[in-house]
DNA sequence: CCATTAATTGCATCGTGACGCAAACGTGCA
DNA sequence: TGCACGTTTGCGTCACGATGCAATTAATGG
């Protein structure tokens, strides 16, 4: 067998499920859309108000945006505000891209 | 909010639950990760073997990335290929990075 | 024209995830 | 301390997608 690189590895670890199983949910990604155009912090309640789905639904949607890293979360007094992480969030789309395109030869560092 | 600009949009058009929906499963994903290995295009048998799924689900999946736009069909004899439309995914996932990064934050209301 | 191989489609089954409601939890305030 | 508000969790239900098998279609060779 060839020398398997890093390169093979990376490719299982972009394209794990883990990431794309929270995006594939339209309530979620409607939340992410929310979450996208306000970049201030928001509750959960003001973003279950944009939503035709109950406040608990969102809290759980939220929580696996969350646990997936595109979001972070802050408690405020008996409020929790989410925001994206779009840095992270982008970063990771980008290696994503440059992996398809410039395949698994040549490994691309993509830590800034 | 009286006036949405093109930002609006285009988040709403980027986050579809369309492009998403086809990368969620872990099998289409193990399909695309093969397809991307070899860059030559595969035909649906041969994907199959690599893949503990019955022939009829690979070729299933394969319709519905062909669907996405993700891959290329091309039926050669009595065989179909598939390959990644890896150019346009990319640009896709950039696009989607662009997006969320510089979107709509800044943007606030750009009252063209 | 028939046999063979590859791919697709019909169909039934099964598991999983989204959802709503209600109860529980936590925090702040009177 | 007790109440009110925001969030989370438990739980039952429901719908949808993934899967396998069998039948069908398409293409090639004898």
């Amino acid at each position: 067998m060839a020398r398997s690189g890093p390169t093979e590895d990376a490719l299982d670890a972009a394209f794990s499920p883990e990431l794309f199983q929270s995006l594939c949910d339209p309530t979620r990604l409607a939340l992410l859309r929310a979450l996208l155009r306000s970049r201030v912090p928001e509750s959960v309640g003001v973003l279950a108000e944009r939503c035709p789905v109950d406040v608990s639904v969102v809290s759980r949607h939220l929580r696996a945006l969350h646990d997936a890293g595109l979001v972070s979360r802050e408690k405020r007094g008996k409020e929790v505000f989410y925001k994206v992480e779009a840095h992270a969030f982008a970063q990771t789309l980008r290696a994503l891209a440059d992996l398809i395109e410039h395949g698994c030869g040549h490994a691309h560092d993509t830590t800034e």
